[in-house]
RNA sequence: CGCGGGGUAGAGCAUUGGUAGCUCGUCAGGCUCAUAACCUGAAGGCAGCCGGUUCGAUUCCGGCCUCCGCAACCA
């Protein structure tokens, strides 16, 4: 079976964990598990970018040196994988040495092959902002955050990627659906169609130095894109680890939509010019916002996953991002719409029906035999509501997934109160058992279906059903104080 | 004419070229195995506005109005 590769974006480490990654980890996390549930050796990949001007200029002003402080908020980041139940098999860190290692062997053959040449140009800097601008940016010839300031002209010779020699193979390969969804695949077209221009790939060391250095020029660094986009490759071992390499890339990679273009049309065009195949898929997610706002400090109103995993556990985080985020548009996020999601499908929909089901069955002496269970999960694999389901995680569509699980608990729900076994016990106690066997088979495949969504409330819920007991409600209702 | 997303029941969202669905909320009823849970039914929408294509548009096309991202903590 073919080896599978995913990675999700490296978040830039200026800030703590943000919900948007969480969503992203965990869309990532959920199709790794759903590929190795399929049987196939699965590689996923996370990390930190850990280089560029912005992390630069805030380790300095906390006068502190920027490895140490890239070396915090890395650690931040790898506790996710406790906190948001994770199964990544890799962590690649910008400033790995074999990372160098690797951004500046694929400078030198980007280079070697001629797609990489230096010269000077002006660009415009805003002292308000301290950053670049580019014409696009500016509002009357101003920056519109800043318009009291006059933009300086800044000249500066740095090193350019020749991205508009890739044009035409870019609209090529877009004929094929690398980017989900399709919509974000016409706007990345529509921008190449518009014209490729070649950018910088470089900065002068001098104004910033955090960053990889330029191969045979030690007065210039890498742009910092340059150097994390090539991370996807130096995870799996690129340049020397070449049967590692083929076996693993190329990748699916999953980014939030102010990503589409870097993923989609420049890296691709840098695979390109550095003779590697392009990537598998690209997966565009939609941004989180809470109240209608972009989360804001200043606001108030950012969720952090800790946060919600605190108050509602990690499962009903992973539900909550598998079925109520939208797969690719953007969602608003709060803590009272989490709460709401909670008590209807997690604590009244799904443990309640495990736990009325449970009990009856206990009560009633229903019996069931481990050889039962193996023989109904294969019945299941076998049945079109699995194929839809698993049609469903092989487009990448996890919210469509989702809703065959929760539709089956509405059924057995309905089913239950049809059959009444609570009331034909009394009468016919082997038709009320074999009414709660339909029941708890079903359960038992809720659980198979939960595996790469909810593992561990997957297992909790097997547990039951082979000891048939349950010791406490899976999802206590949380109710909020009026 | 910079790029992009949205405007569908009180709220949040799905969906579709042919009587518009779901969750929460509201009202009425049922059940009692269960986490005051579960089931049934009801009320509530001219699907932002205007025009076009069509036998038929909420769905396709054009225009308009309007909200929101593309700077900060950015997936």
């Amino acid at each position: 079976m073919k080896p599978f590769y995913i990675t999700t974006t490296l978040p830039y480490v200026n800030s703590d964990p943000h919900f948007g990654f969480a969503v992203e980890i965990i869309r990532a996390d959920i199709i790794a598990r759903w590929k190795r549930e399929l049987g196939h050796e699965v590689f996923f990949n996370t990390g930190t970018d850990e280089h560029g001007i912005k992390i630069y200029r805030k380790a300095t002003e906390q006068g502190i040196d920027p490895q140490t402080y890239v070396d915090g908020f890395s650690k931040q980041f790898r506790v996710l994988r406790e906190l948001l139940d994770l199964s990544w098999n890799n962590f690649v860190r910008t400033t790995d040495p074999h990372h160098i290692a690797a951004a500046e062997k694929f400078w030198t053959i980007v280079n070697e092959r001629g797609y990489i040449y230096k010269k000077f140009y002006s660009i415009k800097y805003c002292v308000g902002c301290e950053l670049e601008k580019t014409d696009s940016e500016l509002v009357d010839g101003k920056c519109p955050i800043h318009p009291t300031y006059e933009l300086e002209l800044i000249n500066e010779e740095n090193y350019f990627f020749k991205a508009s020699a890739f044009q035409a193979q870019l609209l090529e390969l877009y004929k094929r659906p690398l980017v989900l969804p399709d919509s974000r695949l016409g706007e990345v077209r529509a921008f190449v169609e518009r014209g490729v221009e070649d950018f910088s790939i470089s900065r002068l060391a001098s104004k910033m130095p955090w960053g990889v250095p330029v191969p045979n020029d030690p007065a210039q660094v890498m742009y910092v894109w340059f150097d994390a986009l090539v991370s996807y490759l130096s995870a799996i071992g690129w340049p020397e680890n070449t049967t590692s390499f083929e076996k693993w890339w190329p990748a699916v990679q999953y980014c939030g939509k102010d990503n589409l273009r870097q993923q989609s049309a420049m890296w691709q065009s840098m695979l390109a010019a550095a003779g590697l195949p392009f990537s598998e898929k690209i997966i565009i997610n939609g941004f989180i916002v809470s109240d209608g706002k972009k989360m804001s400090k200043s606001i108030g109103n950012v969720i952090s996953p800790a946060d919600v995993v605190a108050e509602f556990g990690v499962d009903a985080v992973r539900y909550y991002v598998a079925r109520r985020v939208s797969p690719f548009e953007d969602s608003d996020v709060t803590m009272d719409k989490i709460r709401d999601a909670f008590n209807a499908d997690l604590a009244n929909g799904l443990g309640n029906l495990v736990s009325r089901t449970i009990k009856m069955a206990a009560t009633y002496g229903v019996t069931v035999s481990r050889e039962h269970w193996a023989e109904v999960e294969m019945n299941l694999k076998a049945s079109s509501a699995y194929a839809e389901y698993a049609g469903h995680l092989d487009s990448y569509n996890i919210q469509l997934a989702s809703d065959v699980i929760w539709n089956d608990i509405t059924k057995l729900d309905i089913f239950i109160q049809e059959k009444k076994p609570f009331i034909k016990v009394k009468t016919d106690p082997e038709g009320a058992k074999a009414d709660l066997v339909y029941v708890l088979d079903a359960l038992w495949g809720i659980a198979v279906y939960l595996r790469p969504i909810m593992p561990s409330t997957s297992e909790k819920i097997a547990e039951s059903l082979r000891t048939m007991s349950l010791a406490e409600g899976l999802f206590p209702r949380k109710d909020v104080k009026k």
